[in-house]
DNA sequence: CGTTAGGTTGACTTGATTCAACAACAGTGG
DNA sequence: CCACTGTTGTTGAATCAAGTCAACCTAACG
């Protein structure tokens, strides 16, 4: 699906998004070495404990970051689309305090750390792209925390479902009308905090009420309005329209 | 408490437990602008919304971050410490996403954002350690998703105390054998995603059981081991320990 | 010394879990 | 091509953890 010579092609363009590249930066990351891989669906990437010598791209496919509790229960902490690194905590921190693991079956690229952090200490404008994604992706966990603490099942499904909605077409992989939906309600559940027979309730209540249509895993958003309203969703934590402010002048957006 | 020469002493700390700072980035740090204000307990400090023209240091109290749902409840998002910036985002990001209180009064230093951004700009290692905190905060935040989503009531509290205990005693601010927690039963249940009333049970309850010891709002821990234990609590998350690896080469621990 | 915020407690309700059974389906191997 | 097996989804009945409502108590404070 991805070729080879657009390994890179969907981290560069995000990155574009949140800073002024210049071409030895776009260069920099594109000569980035690296090895590809397939994954199959559920195999795990990164293992708590772990202290990687290579970061993981996701190319193709999606990945999620999960943890489990001392007594077995499994919490899902955010999903993980193409062009995103998904242990670059594994570059800079000591050790990896989560699991990563493959939602669907994936494409991965596995770059040196050693070539990461050359690039992060030589190209401090792709370093701030970087930085810029991880304060992004502690907006999504703040989020994810207001979620799983203050919402009841049903409001938490309907954010998550637009959650995704809104990450999958910003990214060109879905349609606010619908999208596919590769998780099991147990995945769901565990994304929720919720046992899947729950997931399995509500998904049917909000089929039952027409704020959803599934087929398979597709979901298929017949009012979006009404969905959004019900998940209380507000889609600024995203940060989808974020640029970088013009350094030491007043930018207006 | 802090004196106006210690400013940014605490920052400075911090970052040099990351990366091996520099005379000069040492410097470029003390030489920041900053106006020093005091914040009442409960002001707000950064709201949803805003678009910060300066980022705020804690010199001395504790502030929280919160995000409050359409339908009015309050979830607390992390608690911050002296020497902690509680709204980097504000310089980095396009606008705030959550809103951020003082817990108690609180000292801060006021940085304008073109010096923030100067300072990342211009002094790399400093960014660097910058990032290494947005990261670390990243892995709080999922064990706040894990805590919230994933324990009981009983092993969330124990879990949180835990975390309190530790973060405290690494800044020199309390003792494993106890400390002081200035947070009313009501925002303890906001941290949890739970209702006052059941924090009062489960205190007590714990209280009961011996696991902790209460006198106004100070905890003493009696047992360490078995908080811990209780709370499914592994510290490894807080990333007490993290330096840097040197690059290019296979630093050892 | 009244006012207010925070803490405590009981009785009742409810959202979510648990347990258990079964249906639908995909993959596998004989 | 079909029987076997495992995973995922569906449903009902019983139970439980946490929420709700409401009252009252206490200490701090102007």
């Amino acid at each position: 699906m991805t070729s080879i010579g657009q390994i890179f092609e969907r981290t560069v363009r995000k990155f574009e998004t949140r800073e002024q590249l210049d071409s030895a930066d776009r260069q920099a990351i594109y000569d980035l070495p690296y090895e590809l891989h397939t994954v199959e669906a559920n195999r795990y990437i990164v293992r708590e404990g772990d202290r990687p010598t290579r970061s993981t791209l996701i190319v193709d496919g999606l990945a999620f970051r999960q943890k489990v509790t001392v007594d077995g229960a499994r919490q899902i902490l955010s999903v993980h689309i193409p062009g995103d690194f998904v242990d670059l905590e594994g570059s800079l921190l000591r050790y990896a305090d989560h699991n990563v693991q493959a939602l669907t079956r994936c494409q991965v690229a596995l770059v040196p750390r050693d070539a990461i952090v050359e690039l992060i200490r030589s190209r401090g404008k792709v370093a701030h792209a970087m930085w810029i994604d991880t304060l992004i992706d502690g907006s999504i966990y703040r989020e994810w925390i207001v979620n799983v603490g203050r919402r009841d099942a049903r409001a938490a499904m309907c954010h998550l479902l637009c959650e995704f909605a809104r990450r999958l077409e910003a990214s060109g992989m879905g349609s606010s009308g619908g999208y596919e939906l590769p998780m099991s309600q147990e995945q769901l559940g565990d994304a929720l905090g919720i046992t899947p027979v729950h997931v399995n309730r509500i998904l049917r209540e909000l089929d039952r009420e027409g704020l959803i249509e599934r087929e398979k895993r597709f979901v298929r958003v017949p009012n979006w309005e009404k969905l959004r309203k019900v998940g209380g969703f507000n889609e600024n934590y995203l940060h989808l329209d974020q640029v970088i402010p013009r350094p030491l002048s007043a930018a207006r957006a």
